[in-house]
DNA sequence: CGGGAGAGTTAAACCGTTTACACAAGGGGA
DNA sequence: TCCCCTTGTGTAAACGGTTTAACTCTCCCG
């Protein structure tokens, strides 16, 4: 037996639909067809069904629904950590379509590691969830793109579909849907809006090689710089992660370094901005007053630091993913969806000065 | 039957222990006792099955798992919403705790209704999860208390804990744990600190009557006062949610409303103190050196306004919740939990000037 | 008065796993 | 040689629902 029937046991069992059943003095199968309102009843038959589950404060056990083929399944959404606002954004927007569709949503948080976004993905895929959506960023590592690889047909096998948020593809042959967003593009614009104000020298905070993120913006950074005859000084792009801290460091490096060479910051994210910006302040230098910045994303806290940035649609981004997983089954659902950026002027940019 | 057996059905049915114990050679059950690995097996045996797991990409059933009594159950978190920094915390705090004991984390948003609370939890016993745990701030409604009661117990019969986090208990009757912070006496260190600076006039930004913590962090206010002799001033206490732009609004009414009557802030949170301080620097007052301003929780972005606050300690909100959860079962645990909190002194309040 | 038709209900099979119990083979002590 | 114990595996019964096929009534029509 897998559980002895304890009947003698201390701390009572759920109410099952057995217990429904006898309480109304109908069979199983009434109960049930009732309850999912799938079947014609007699009213009378329903009245007394309706009322045991409410005696009885009845509730499905959901474990043997799903055995049983029933379909609520679930979306799962696998993010970096949740307190950054750019994960919070889209998760929200996963949340809200998956609420939207009555689908419950399961999120889970790799730290960014690629051992335990994979394990995760096994996880759901033991759940049956619908969908697996992976948000953004993680080192395109070979092996990891093999494994992820297998994981994805082993999960388009079992019926479930695998989105990829804000990250390329994995290859044409992976069946896999995905919603990005226009990087190169937001940081091309930027980057030609620093130009456009006269900046010839512009510090890129936030290279990281092997991410892909970052790579497609500063990709987006030299394009304008080579589309505006503006040379490309390599020693003006700064590696480190997307964090507040990280944003701080880079810049307390290089104002400790040696003389400002640079009149304005393109920063990889508004988090990277915000860190630099603290440490300008702590060396006397007002932004925008004596230096340019500009970040990326539009998140909290662009508007509270006046930052000049490029606005994302992470709400939609995440709605998007769901979407699609949901309706790919119809035949003229596309599998890859790029949401475009804009420019967002607030106050942290100015005129070069032309003596700097 | 169930299903048909559709052996000519399109799309392929996933891999179940059945398959892998025909491909081995064995029985059901020998495969299960090898995956689960608490029985003795021959290693003859369980190379052969490990490797028909490998060749046909298995994964049990999580459902059918669940169904017959194991339980590797989940934890369920119900927030407002999680784009919020303040629920953001306390939802990581929880992940991280529920990774670490080996749970998976579901995460769900109410946006405030209380409604759609009730039907997450009613869901969440659907699935069995272990621990449910609300966070914070709710209409504290009779009827909803007596509905929020009810689940409690149900829950409780089921063998799933209840934990309310940031939010008072249901009552002495009601099985539940209670993990809060001190929004009393943090706001009483807070006010204190202004009066300490020679601030008589403070405004109170974020007054919600019903709603548990604008009340606790107003009542600190309140008795700090009385505590050091400052006349209490009704009409210093404004009413708005705890939302960047509801901070705006309201010191935007108060700056239009007439001369201005404090010479410092005390916002409900750090989000309604980033909006009043916009709307004070779009009338040219500066912070610190026009009107004093104050905070609470201490989360983005009160490091970038260099905004005087609260910190409260939120992850370690949502690890205590989990933790608490899982021991309950052993007698010592604790069934409430009050963590402190600590003044974070920035560069936002200043010395009030005699004059104003 | 026999015989569909059709509404309402029930018994039983099935979903995929775990596990109690049965059982076979092999080894060692009496 | 016999018996018992250990070790490894198989059989079948749960777990709690859904669904199919069969069955029992009424009712209506020829």
């Amino acid at each position: 037996m897998a559980r002895r029937p304890t009947p003698d046991d201390g701390r009572a069992r759920p109410t099952t639909i057995r217990d429904v059943a006898r309480h109304a003095g109908v069979s199983v199968a009434t109960v049930s067809r009732i309850l999912s309102g799938t079947y014609p009843s007699a009213p009378v038959t329903r009245t007394k069904v309706m009322r045991a589950v409410r005696e009885l404060d009845y509730v499905a056990n959901a474990h043997a629904r799903g055995l049983a083929g029933v379909q609520p399944k679930s979306v799962a959404i696998v993010v970096n950590s949740v307190t950054s606002p750019h994960y919070a954004h889209v998760a929200q927007g996963v949340q809200e379509q998956a609420a939207r569709e009555g689908r419950l949503c399961v999120v889970g948080t790799s730290g960014g590691d690629p051992e335990r976004e994979l394990a995760i993905v096994q996880l759901m895929r033991e759940q049956h969830a619908e969908a697996v959506v992976l948000v953004g960023n993680i080192s395109a590592d070979d092996a990891y793109r093999e494994r992820m690889a297998g994981y994805a047909r082993a999960l388009t096998l079992a019926g479930c579909h695998l989105v990829l948020c804000g990250r390329p593809s994995l290859g044409p042959e992976v069946p896999a849907i995905v919603v990005e967003y226009d990087n190169t593009g937001g940081a091309h614009a930027m980057t030609s809006h620093l130009i456009a104000a006269g900046h010839r020298r512009v510090l890129f905070l936030g290279r990281r090689a092997g991410y892909t993120t970052p790579e497609s913006r500063i990709a987006g950074y030299r394009a304008a710089l080579a589309a505006h005859g503006v040379p490309h000084d390599p020693g003006l792009e700064v590696d480190g992660t997307m964090e507040r801290h990280e944003g701080y460091r880079m810049m307390r490096d290089r104002l400790d370094g040696g003389p400002r060479d640079f009149t304005a910051v393109f920063a990889c994210n508004d988090q990277i901005a915000a860190g630099a910006r603290q440490a300008l302040r702590e060396e006397g230098l007002r932004v925008p007053d004596d230096v340019s910045l500009a970040g990326f994303d539009d998140l909290p806290p662009a508007p509270d630091i006046d930052l000049t940035t490029v606005h994302v649609q992470h709400k939609e981004l995440g709605r998007t993913a769901v979407r699609l997983a949901m309706e790919s089954e119809v035949p003229g659902t596309p599998e890859h969806v790029l949401l475009g950026t804009r420019l967002v002027i607030r106050d942290s940019v100015r005129q070069a000065c032309p003596a700097a």
